[in-house]
DNA sequence: CTGAATGAGATTGTACATTATTTTTCGATC
DNA sequence: GATCGAAAAATAATGTACAATCTCATTCAG
């Protein structure tokens, strides 16, 4: 481990409630502050989250079974690296599901939902990535409004758990002024194409958008870490 | 719990190593001998099993993060079930997954594959689903020969995940002739489309195969659904 | 009949024992 | 004297036992 910081836990905040010792690594694990392969000793995460060592394994099992940690049999955990290759790979995959629900979501879309993506993406445009995070969230509503509603929950929740990542890692970077715009226009052209009734069309407008969002990231990836070995 | 045998761990086997309980939970869950909302007390499960809670509590994180076990805070875990609709929602993801690595395969095929993958389809074809169990493996060896190799690990994992759910439930119950045939047949068809580097058309028998098989086993369950309500 | 108190049952957290692995030490051999 | 290897100590994972907390159902007073 880097530093040797003790994390308290304050009442104030979700720090009761079973499971925010899993919040707390799986966030330290997508924002890279747990270093790609590190080892994740139960002791030392008991130590630095003030718990006993239970809380902490059951931790490590749920990330290992969601794929964010390795353990191998009486040697540990460790983390799973979340690199440019790992991105690459759930957009890739992303670029497939996504125009899949888009295309079901043309089929049932009425009114209440258009206005309610046009009202999400007014308050997207209002912001203007002022705030990353809330960006983020916003944009998260977005594309939930679409996904939610699909009778296949099993590709939803597969959605969110990707999006969940993404959204941890581009909090991380800036967005590049040629991103913003394009994010607000694919966000407009798929509210024309839903309106339209264009399943194809609107499906096209997705796959664009999500590998364009992937193609950022990455190149933010690549950028921060050219910065790391050049910096220090 | 339906019955409450003691599960003996026998040291031949893989009883041993930590992680055999998750195996034991996982395997029942998805061959329904756990039910669907059932409650899993961790209690129970520890005498069942014979151990103390600690691993059971640590397999069902696991499985919590692999989705096959619902836990809400202070009031434990439930079976996820694993009905038609979940493998429906299954089959509907590995159909855009599968033709899109079987496409990326083709351009990297050389005559080593196709002849494994020719060794394999005729074990297949010997074995003639005398042995479902030996089928189901080695129906997977063919196509994880395709997948595998795929620079995608994260679609790769996925699709081992999917498959092994597949597996596991189709082990229960028959195949039907016409769906026997039709297996044979897809496969050597999928061989001569790499054979013929023919992308489009390899993508286009991966679906048909998919479908094809999810079809087949939401059939299969629907019967024995109707079984179980008429016979008891 | 409603609703708060109570108690059983189950989950979650803590402490410790056991077992496996890794590192270190020490001695034999080249 | 250096190096390799085996034994032992240290470190960490895994398993067991138990305490504390939460939930839910039941009971009993108003």
């Amino acid at each position: 481990m880097s530093d040797t910081e003790i994390i308290e836990r304050q009442p104030g905040e979700a720090f009761d409630q079973p499971g925010w010792v899993y919040e707390r690594i799986r966030d330290e694990i997508i924002s890279a502050r747990l270093l790609p392969n590190e080892r994740l000793k139960v002791g030392d995460l008991a130590a630095r989250y003030g718990t006993s060592t239970n809380p902490i394994r059951e931790a490590l099992q749920q990330l290992r079974g969601e794929g964010f940690v390795v353990i191998e049999p009486n040697r540990g955990a460790r983390v799973r690296p979340i690199d440019e290759t790992f991105v690459r790979d759930i957009i890739e995959i992303e670029v497939l599901i996504e125009p899949a629900l888009t295309k079901w979501f043309v089929s049932i879309v009425d009114d209440a939902d258009i206005e309610r993506l046009e009202a999400v993406q007014a308050e997207i445009e209002a912001l203007n990535f002022a705030d990353l995070a809330k960006h983020g969230a916003l944009d998260t509503r977005f594309h939930q409004i679409i996904y939610d509603r699909h009778y296949n929950r099993h590709a939803a929740e597969l959605w969110w758990k990707h999006r969940e990542i993404l959204r941890a890692i581009s909090r991380r970077f800036p967005t590049s002024l040629s991103r913003r715009v394009a994010v607000i226009r694919e966000h407009r052209e798929l509210i024309e194409r839903l309106k339209a009734q264009d399943a194809e069309g609107a499906a096209a407008v997705v796959a664009r958008h999500v590998e364009g969002s992937g193609r950022h990231i990455i190149e933010q990836m690549g950028v921060a870490k050219r910065m790391a070995q050049t910096g220090s």
